[in-house]
DNA sequence: GCCAACGTTGGC
DNA sequence: GCCAACGTTGGC
């Protein structure tokens, strides 16, 4: 099993967005990156699991744990003209961007904050989150700095 | 294939 | 709202 990082802005779909919404899955839709698509498309199996990051908000860090429940297949707001997502350079016959599905796993009890990750940034080896100017909005996670990081969770909570 | 211009991300 | 860091686009 692998394990990920995704972002997402919480004004827009945020962790109790997955919480709530119908069978707690939502395809993970909106990547319009290649390198984050590519993520999804060639490396993700189902049953990966993934924190879920709040970006641009009061108070960036990961809220959250979803799973990985779909292969790969195309994200239709690509073809959607209403979308802010749409993509009229997307070919139905070969679509530009893939999604996988996401299933709500658990809130952490303590959501671990950037702040609170680069104060402790001695812990991890080279967390993509972490580096200079990263904007990578999905991103493997190794299984220590996955450990890592549910350890701060506990650490947060005593 | 280079690179300037432009658009986006995301922390602050 | 600002702006640094990146990614993409398109002219040449």
């Amino acid at each position: 099993m692998k394990y990920w990082l995704m972002k997402s802005e919480p004004d827009v779909f945020g962790i109790e967005h997955l919480k709530k919404c119908k069978k707690q899955t939502e395809p993970w839709d909106g990547i319009r990156n290649y390198q984050a698509r590519n993520f999804m498309r060639d490396d993700m199996t189902i049953g990966d699991q993934a924190f879920f990051y709040h970006s641009n908000c009061a108070e960036p860090g990961i809220v959250g744990i979803m799973e990985i429940v779909s292969d790969p297949y195309p994200d239709f707001t690509q073809f959607d003209a209403d979308s802010n997502y749409y993509d009229a350079k997307s070919d139905p016959d070969d679509p530009r961007w893939i999604l996988v599905d996401v299933k709500f796993v658990r809130e952490l009890e303590q959501p671990v904050s950037l702040k609170h990750l680069k104060a402790n940034a001695d812990r991890f080896d080279d967390f993509r989150l972490l580096a200079k100017g990263n904007r990578l909005s999905i991103m493997p996670v190794t299984r220590k700095q996955w450990n890592t990081v549910l350890e701060m969770e506990k650490e947060l909570g005593q």
